[in-house]
DNA sequence: TGGCAATATTTGTGATCACAAAAACTGGAT
DNA sequence: ATCCAGTTTTTGTGATCACAAATATTGCCA
């Protein structure tokens, strides 16, 4: 009993962890990972490292410098844009797709998350706000089965973690709770509404990225 | 002089070798593709095959199986029509983005790449037809400088490629052209016409899929 | 104190190997 | 011919190493 078909690889555990790690903002913009350092970190040799790294900078998730160091991205105003109008394109898709098959069972889900979302607000635990939040939108996304949507979905995803996490403390979700858009999702699945379920979607993702005044942006310009 | 910064690594060389022949249809849906398989055709280690072979199959362009051999994934309807669905959010969304930065240069390389798709398919020559096809749409959504939409359009064509290479013969192209469409998008960008441009890609993209029958669909089911 | 060349260290890449699991093949019994 | 057990081959994973390029550090001189 060494290893079996359900045991995953260790390069999928590492991959799995970094990816959890960025998703939680545990990574800051800049910053530099190197294949020793987290060899050495995790407790496991350079070679899962390396792939791990190799799918996390094809997901755009990290980067390489010009020459092959890997870093967490930094944003720019203009990247955050277009990240933004992707997450809505393929978020408002996604959605829309799940429609057929959202039953009572998952609107109840839903209806739990956001509101343990709101009870992480009101606790102060960002982590678990990070996490709820996620859940919310992945497991309307994932109503459809699908392997097209969510691998796209989470590339974004991955690329806006860190700075988000960077920007937005919980003074922002306190004042900008995304509450009211979530039951606006709700309720527009509820009553199979395409049309009010993406500009439901679209005006959660804008509310959530738009209470970004100019002050919050990182330093130097 | 052995090696210079510009010089690209082994791994990118043999990612792009095998990307071009993925997106050209070399790679029949179904077959498996082996590291070492690979390491010897190609003349190098098995080190830059796993890379880029991980790079891909994060990409989706290549699939794991349950026991880790890599193959080239088969199309189902399902997965078909969410492509589908994914190019046109993705490839709209990207053409829009496009509008201010064209000018009378771009339409102008743009209405020659039409050109020659059409000799292309006159002559019979599908290689030169994917590569002109594939150039007319991805300079298109290059002409807004950004490194998040390229990549998610590119791994969805990457998914669709080995399918449509091998159910969209040169008769298809000859009965269903898509130069028709690709005027109306070249229209619309001159008029910077951004719900027409929209459209026009929408029905680009339909266009090309739909003109698949059943019975174009390969084999068992 | 500030700049710069020389040196030392860190780092990613590519190569090679052992190993265990999976797949392909073989041969015999029914 | 067909099925199945036993064997051989193929395959991906993970570990380790050499190497050269990039980066960091040092120490000297103006």
């Amino acid at each position: 009993m060494t290893k079996s078909l359900k045991d995953k690889t260790l390069q999928e555990q590492v991959y799995e962890n970094l990816k959890l790690g960025l998703l939680n903002g545990e990574f800051k913009p800049g910053v530099s990972v190197t294949i020793r350092g987290l060899a050495e970190e995790l407790g496991v040799s350079a070679m899962p490292i390396r792939e791990a790294l190799r799918r996390l900078t094809t997901e755009r998730a990290l980067v390489l410098t010009p020459t092959g160091r890997v870093r967490v991205p930094c944003m720019t105003r203009k990247k955050l844009n277009q990240l933004v109008s992707a997450r809505i394109c393929l978020e408002k898709q996604a959605a829309i797709d799940a429609i057929p098959y959202i039953d009572d069972e998952m609107i109840e889900a839903l209806s739990l998350l956001n509101d343990e979302i709101d009870q992480c607000i009101e606790r102060n635990d960002y982590q678990a706000y990070l996490q709820k939040h996620r859940r919310f939108h992945f497991t309307l996304y994932q109503a459809a089965p699908s392997d097209v949507f969510m691998p796209l979905i989470e590339s974004v995803w991955l690329q806006v973690s860190p700075f988000l996490s960077l920007t937005l403390s919980l003074e922002h979700l306190q004042s900008y709770n995304t509450n009211d858009r979530h039951v606006e999702i709700i309720q527009a699945l509820g009553d199979r509404d395409a049309t009010g379920l993406g500009f439901a979607i679209e005006a959660d993702i804008r509310h959530g990225i738009g209470s970004l005044s100019e002050k919050d942006w990182p330093g130097g310009g």
